[in-house]
DNA sequence: TAGTAATATATCAAATTGATATATTGAGGG
DNA sequence: CCCTCAATATATCAATTTGATATATTACTA
């Protein structure tokens, strides 16, 4: 078995369901795993070229001559194996990289205003996304009864369930913060 | 104003506080900030030798002759510049890598009992961890008069929000994925 | 029909991980 | 007192990924 590379794994996902150009993988990423999940085109095409090459997934053949040739790839039963094997004997690894928590815990480098002014541009992003999600949610609950859409409402509730905890310790935190002054 | 890579902060951040070793900082980051950022000692020694070169840090002199030479770092006027401009002006990236939910994403290519074990991998990951985090929040409490420690208590109160709502959120998706079987 | 936004692919320097190599120091047991 | 093992300490490298940049085409809209 080969090594198993991340984006390896996201694109034979993505390609389990629709056949699809790196372009068309980059704007699913964007638009649905995008808040657990990130990938730039420069991790993406040179991995479709690996893939290919290695017979996960292939070239959907363009037979309109005069139209750009879109690359257009599906995946291989080769490609099917190898992405269910990672679903079922893999450990997985989670990882967070917040910067805004790093600030925080060296926030004693300055003033306790401006830890709070961090945590305020947080709250202001994780608002943001909060509200896009919930409009995710509402959306998918009305087609919840398909089979296919459960996966997606889950994850999509995890990002809910997180960023409402978010709100709540910003909104805790601050309020400490706020204290510093007066020991 | 040179490029800021984030292991710089880090190292500046720690060395803000006291004279350290890169294994020392290593140390630091496993036992306190782990769980919202991590680094290795293949990004930790090479940062130190640059921001030595650029006087943002400079080596303690070791004047005990027949011991080992240990490298010892502090922070230099400069360094503390850097950082507290980092801390002031700079714009946050909050980044969430989290295999558990890509396999989630794409868990109809398998049966939802291979999804529900991945949830409880995850779970029992993070119950571990909250549990760490209780003990040092315990331990934290003790000492919060003192200014110093309220930062890393902020943090800490982040990760154990964090957890519970993973918990929380763990038990309605096992649920959900139940009920799959059914529909 | 000119301009501009979106589509589409590609490449590269820089940052980081995770593994590996190597050597020293310290503590505890025999 | 010596041996061994774990912890300390530094260093390096291939592989992965990001973020930026380049380039060209297609679709729209004024």
């Amino acid at each position: 078995m080969s090594k198993t590379r991340k984006i390896d794994m996201v694109i034979l996902g993505l390609l389990e369901h629709e056949n699809l150009t790196g372009y068309d993988i980059k704007k699913q990423i964007d638009g649905s795993i995008n808040f657990f999940w990130k990938a730039s085109f420069g991790s993406i095409y040179p991995a479709l070229k690996d893939l290919e090459k290695n017979d996960l997934i292939k070239i959907k053949e363009n037979n309109s001559k005069n139209k750009r040739e879109k690359i257009v790839y599906s995946i291989t039963p080769k490609g099917h194996e190898k992405l269910i094997n990672w679903l079922k004997n893999s450990k997985s690894t989670n990882d967070l990289k917040y910067e805004t928590l790093l600030k925080l815990f060296f926030g004693g480098a300055t003033s306790p205003n401006i830890s709070i002014q961090t945590i305020e541009e947080f709250e202001s992003e994780i608002k943001e996304n909060l509200s896009l999600l919930k409009i995710y949610q509402k959306n998918l609950s009305k087609v919840i009864h398909d089979k296919d859409h459960i996966y997606y409402y889950v994850t999509v509730s995890f990002g809910i369930e997180t960023y409402n905890a978010y709100l709540k310790w910003s909104k805790e935190a601050k309020k400490i913060l706020a204290e510093v002054h007066n020991i």
